[in-house]
DNA sequence: TGCTATTCTGTTATCGATAACGGGAACTAT
DNA sequence: ATAGTTCCCGTTATCGATAACAGAATAGCA
C-alpha cells in the first residue's frame, strides 16, 4: 500500500483494452451501441484496472456534482445530530453526497463564506439546517449570492418565497399543556427556551394560549426564561417555586430542563406526578428513564431531515428541467406526538 | 432570483476585461506578475461580475480537492456526534471542505461502495470515525482499493501499520473503579458495553483489573452485559442485584446505563452514594443532573475527532511531497479524566 | 451490382481552470 | 549598436470525462 500508482483514467484503459476513450465512457455508461465483444473486453479491463471514473471530471462536463451542502450548528446537541442523521439517511438513498459545514454558533450572521464555498464547489443544492435565532435569517433577503442554487430550510418561521420545512412546535406544545390541563392540573408553569429562538417563541406561544383557552392564569410571573441547558433549568424552577407557590405543573421547553425540575421536586421533596405534573419536549433518549419517566414531545428531527432531503431533491431535477414554476416554494409541517409516561399522569387510564 | 444567469467562469472575465484567461488565473492567485493597472482592471470585472473560480475545475487540474471524507455511524448516539463536531471545527480550521457518509449500523463488512464513492470524489484524505466492533476492521488488510489515500482510524485497536487516534478506554475505567476503591466500595459491580465493541472490551478489562490489583472480588457473576442503551441498563442491574446481593458499587461502562442503575436504586430505596457508589463513563451533558449527579469519565470526544483531522492533514501534505517516509503509520492515545460528583462521593473530602 | 440503412467506433470540441512556454516591449550592459 | 534582462501578457496543452459529429464496416434491398 506504500507504493502507489496514480489512478488509472479512462486513456489508460481505452489504450490498455485498444479502443478509443469514447468507447470506454459508453460502455461505462452502459449505452447500446457497443459490440458485445467490445464490451467485454473493456469490461475485463477496467475489472483488471480497478478503473473508477473520477467525479470530478464528470461534474465538470455535466456540470452537476450530485453534491448536497449542508449547513448546521450545535452538532454536539441532540436536535441538529439528529437532524443531520435524517439528511444523511436520504441522502444516501437519493444517490447524493453530502458536504457538510458547522457554523461555531447557532446565531452567525456572516454566511457570505460559506455561500461562496458551495458556489465555487459547485452543490446541486443547500440545506439550511441551522434554527432561527435573532437576526440569522436576515441574510436570505439581502444576500443574492444564492445565484438560484436550490435551497431549503429547516426550522424556522415559514416565508411565502422560501421553502421551509420545520417540526410544528407550537402544535407540540400546545399538546403537552392541554395534556396537563386533562389531567386536572391548574396552575401550570412553563420554563421556556431562549426567546430569541423561534422555536422557542412558539412553545411559549401555544403555552400561554393553551392556558387562555381554558380560563387558567398564564401570567409574567408564570415563566421564566431558560437557555435550553440543564443548568438554565436549574435556576428557573427555583424562580418559579419562589413566585409561583401554587404552582402544580412545568411545561419545559425541553427534556433538559425538565430534567432539572425533577431533581429540584426531588431535593424539596416535592412528588411527581402528585403535587407537581411535569412534562418536557424533544423526547431525548434519556428521558424515559428519569425519575419518574418524563411526559414529553416526541419531535421527530430524523424525519424533519429527511423531508428536506426529499424535497431538495425534487427541486433540483425540476430545476435541471428549466419547470421552476411547477414547483413554488412550499412549506412543509410536520407534526409532533406526544409520549404520556409517569411524570405527567396523575389520573390512572 | 427566479431568473439566473450561469455562473461566470474566467472566460467571461477576461474578456470583459481585455485580457486572456491566464492573465485573470494570475490575478486570482496573486501572483506578481501582472502589472498594477491590469490587475485592478481585472479585480474590477471580478467584483462586478461576482466571479467564484470553479473549485471543481481547480481540482481536476491540481489532482487535490481540499476535501476530506468522513464515515461515521450512529449520528443520533452522543459520542459520534461530537466526533464530528470536533472534525468540523479542525477541517474548517485547516481549510478542508467535509464529505460525510453515515453507516447504517456499526457493523458494516462491506465498505467497498463507500471506498469507491471517496476515490471517484478524489478526497484528499479518509477519516475513518466508526468505532471498532465485531469484524468490521478485516476489510482493512483485505482491501486495496485505498490506493495509498492518507486515512486516519478513530477508536480502534492500534495496529502497527495503521494511523489510529483514540481516548484511553483502559484508562478512563480504571480511573473509575480506582476511585470507587479509594471511595471505600468493596464490592464493585460493572454493567459492561455490548463486548463486541472494542471500546467495552477496554472498560470491560480495567475493571476487572483494577479489582484483581487491590484483591477485591471481579467473578463472573459480578458483571452484566448491557448493549449501552437506559434499558438494558435497567435490566443488567436487575440481574445484577439479584446475583451479587453484597454489591455495594456499580461501575457502568457509559452514562446511559448509569441512569437506569441510579432510577433501580431509588425505586429500591437504596441510597446513593451511601449504599451504592455509581460512576458511569462519557459525560454526557445531562449526567450533571440526574438524582444525584454522576460521577463520571470524561471523555473529550471532539478532541479525538480534531487529532485526527490534524494529523491526517499532516499525512496528506507529506504525502504530496513524497515525504511518506517521514510519517510513518502513527498511534495516538488520548488520556480522559474523571469528573467527581456526588453518586460516588461517600467519604467527604 | 449498386445504393441506402444500420451498427459500431473514432475524432474533435468542450466543461473551467492552470502549467509551461513563448514572445514582444522596454531597459541595461558591453 | 547589438545582445542580454526584466517585465508583462498571450497561446497551447492539459486535467478526465462526455456530447456531437463523422466515418468505416456490414447488412439489406432493389
Amino acid at each position: 500500500m506504500s507504493f502507489q500508482t496514480r489512478r488509472p483514467t479512462i486513456r489508460q484503459v481505452a489504450s490498455a483494452a485498444g479502443v478509443s476513450t469514447q468507447t470506454v465512457s459508453r460502455v461505462m455508461n452502459k449505452r447500446p451501441d457497443v459490440a458485445a465483444e467490445t464490451r467485454q473486453r473493456v469490461l475485463d479491463v477496467i475489472d483488471q484496472l480497478g478503473y473508477q471514473p473520477s467525479e470530478v471530471a464528470r461534474s465538470l462536463i455535466h456540470q452537476r456534482t450530485y453534491m448536497i451542502g449542508v449547513v448546521t450548528a450545535g452538532l454536539k446537541y441532540t436536535g441538529p445530530s439528529r437532524t443531520i442523521s435524517g439528511i444523511t439517511q436520504a441522502a444516501e438513498e437519493n444517490g447524493y453526497a453530502l458536504m457538510i459545514k458547522e457554523l461555531p454558533r447557532f446565531d452567525v450572521h456572516n454566511v457570505e463564506p460559506i455561500l461562496k464555498e458551495f458556489i465555487s464547489r459547485h452543490v446541486d443544492g443547500i440545506v439550511w439546517a441551522v434554527p432561527e435565532v435573532g437576526e440569522n435569517r436576515d441574510w436570505v433577503d439581502q444576500t443574492p449570492s444564492l445565484r438560484g442554487i436550490p435551497t431549503v430550510f429547516l426550522t424556522m418561521q415559514p416565508q411565502a418565497h422560501l421553502t421551509v420545512v420545520s417540526m410544528d412546535n407550537y402544535q407540540g406544545a400546545r399538546l403537552a399543556v392541554e395534556h396537563l390541563i386533562a389531567q386536572g392540573y391548574e396552575h401550570i408553569g412553563h420554563i421556556s427556551g431562549p426567546l430569541d429562538w423561534w422555536e422557542a417563541r412558539q412553545r411559549m406561544a401555544a403555552w400561554k394560549d393553551a392556558l387562555q383557552a381554558h380560563d387558567l392564569p398564564a401570567q409574567d410571573c408564570h415563566w421564566v426564561e431558560g437557555n435550553w441547558s440543564s443548568t438554565s433549568g436549574a435556576q428557573a424552577i427555583q424562580t418559579l417555586f419562589n413566585q409561583y407557590p401554587q404552582m402544580d405543573a412545568v411545561f419545559a421547553a425541553n427534556d433538559q430542563m425538565a430534567l432539572s425540575v425533577l431533581q429540584a421536586a426531588q431535593l424539596r421533596k416535592i412528588a411527581v406526578p402528585q403535587d407537581l405534573g411535569v412534562v418536557g419536549f424533544d423526547n431525548i433518549a434519556e428521558s424515559a428513564f428519569f425519575s419518574p419517566p418524563l411526559t414529553t414531545i416526541q419531535s421527530n428531527q430524523d424525519t424533519v431531515g429527511q423531508w428536506a432531503v426529499e424535497e431538495l431533491v425534487k427541486i433540483i431535477l425540476a430545476h435541471r428541467q428549466e419547470q421552476q414554476d411547477t414547483f413554488a416554494p412550499k412549506t412543509i409541517i410536520l407534526s409532533p406526538t406526544i409520549l404520556i409516561r409517569q411524570s405527567s399522569q396523575r389520573i390512572q387510564s
